[in-house]
DNA sequence: TCCACTTATACTCATACAGAGCAAAAGAAC
DNA sequence: GTTCTTTTGCTCTGTATGAGTATAAGTGGA
């Protein structure tokens, strides 16, 4: 026997590739015969230069996307994080990347990121299904450990706490651990039940990688004017709106949103403008400068 | 030739460990004959469950320290990161940690982040170093390249641009690419010219990493309690002030960071005082409850 | 043509909070 | 006691945010 030594560890590069169309925000996914997953490969250590490139390669050969915006989200490498794989040690390098949304090659499709989590798009409310649903099944799993109490109230904002959008992944975790999203029983080899909570599974942890990605976008909001890369050249300041009130999971004030917006020197306008079913808005452009000017541009913090 | 092909991947985890004693910021080194090094090792597939206890095991191996608080910093894999190796492919994972200081095994102790780098430091006053030295150094090196322009001045805060103490990775960056620090040299087999700016080498890449790790810690103090874990059970709140004005880099009102502080739920009297030379200061003590009472609890952001 | 409806945009007001400084309190050193 | 040092309490001001009111400028239908 030669060439052939077992393979120890094995370095896999993830894209979560984020656009919005339609008030929706979506990630880019690849159809397989169970459950979706997203673009990825291994790195290939003689002829990807960065572990950045890599991802590029990977989403796009398998999407046909050619990606803009890209960022390093967190490396994923806990033993038995890939059950299925069984002997090798699965390693896991996961990117975040921004498109405004084109169609991927057929292989590919884009899955909304509130069919993966119902329970974070509180745009119109807070979703029915968590007081529903998930609260009475987690209050059952929570009982009366003191350290899962205070999370269940921390991230689903039970008792008077108020929601926190960035708290995607504790949220998942939370009811992972409670048996409460059907990757509890695929990881363990066992069947899922029936009467899960609403929301679309995902092939390994990739539903894990993306409640992080979503976290991470939601935080960066507020602090780095990220949205632009999802928006095309020009824009009203109503859809810049929309498009951060789909990745914030939440509404927003109309009039303190544009106030913000244009003291913060983020965008200028175009004088042409667009009809709209009303008043006709004004069109705007990203000012690229303000990465220059201000110190720390971005769309505040008012959510 | 039998049993050792090539490798051509191997993972490693550094860890940047930080500790604050006498009002100054250290990081965990090991000695060694050239440049001192973070502790690190390779990630053992078979016995390290997570990435996490790996780490720890390293840290634990090489300093005998016991690690508390950790978390994820970033994963580092562009080929030619370690020019030193040759043919593997060098991928690092690492990790930030934060300790009460104690004394390291002989073969290892504590760099002072201003040593490492000395133009953070503008607790009193803008570092002279910055404007005799780095700034001419860039300035010729920036030429009329515009984006050079800019990084400069946003980086170095000239022209009226404010200092953003997170940027320390940008400078860094900045400086290497300039050539004004010893590993721009080294990387390229280089002997390091003399005349350059202050700042003590460290071996590979690690003086990024750890630029990499004072950037995010500074910024998770505004909004997470961790500046806690590097400090005693009980405190002053001078204490703690000066604890955070050592990692931020930046004097601090006094009155008003205890208002903040205060207002913010983050601690509790113990009745007794310590003596300081002065009045005798009341003894704190953090409030752990507030992770679950406040929303997001951390020291504000005057800074 | 006029009216109802929709969306965009302008402005106001109360409140909270950050930045800055003044002043008193409580000990130590002499 | 006096002086010095550090802690602690409090005020004042400007600015940013949250929330709401009012007006502008289109569309489509009666």
């Amino acid at each position: 026997m030669t060439g052939s030594l077992p393979l120890v560890l094995s370095l896999t590069l993830d894209g979560v590739i984020v656009a919005v169309t339609e008030d929706t925000p979506r990630v880019l996914t690849v159809r397989t015969e169970s459950y979706p997953r997203l673009p990825s490969g291994p790195l290939e250590p003689d002829t990807d230069p960065t572990l950045e490139l890599a991802v590029r390669r990977w989403v796009e050969e398998q999407t046909g996307l050619e990606l803009g915006y890209i960022e390093q989200l967190y490396t994923f490498g806990d033993a038995g994080r890939r059950p299925e794989v069984g002997d090798a040690r699965m390693l896991s390098v996961a990117y975040l990347g921004l498109v405004a949304e084109t169609d991927p090659a057929a292989s590919a499709g884009w899955t909304d990121w509130y069919d993966l989590f119902p329970w974070e798009d509180h745009r119109t409310g807070r979703p029915r299904v968590i007081d529903d649903i998930i609260v009475p099944r987690l209050t059952s799993w929570v009982g009366s450990d003191r350290d899962r109490v205070a999370r269940m109230r921390r991230t689903f904002a039970t008792a008077d706490f108020p929601w926190d959008g960035v708290r995607v992944l504790e949220r998942y975790e939370l009811m992972y651990e409670a048996g409460l999203v059907a990757e509890s029983f695929v990881d363990r080899n066992l069947p899922a039940p029936n009467h899960l909570p609403p929301g679309v599974a995902m092939a390994s942890d990739h539903r894990r990688i993306i409640a992080t990605a979503v976290g991470r976008l939601r935080g960066k909001l507020t602090y780095r004017p990220v949205v632009f890369e999802l928006l095309p050249e020009e824009f009203t300041l109503s859809v810049l709106q929309r498009v951060v009130e789909a990745l914030a999971g939440v509404p927003l004030h109309k009039q303190n949103f544009r106030r913000l917006v244009e003291r913060a020197g983020l965008v200028e306008g175009t004088g042409a403008t667009a009809s709209t079913g009303g008043r006709p808005a004004e069109l705007f452009r990203f000012r690229r400068e303000v990465t220059s000017e201000q110190p720390r541009p971005g769309i505040g913090r008012p959510w």
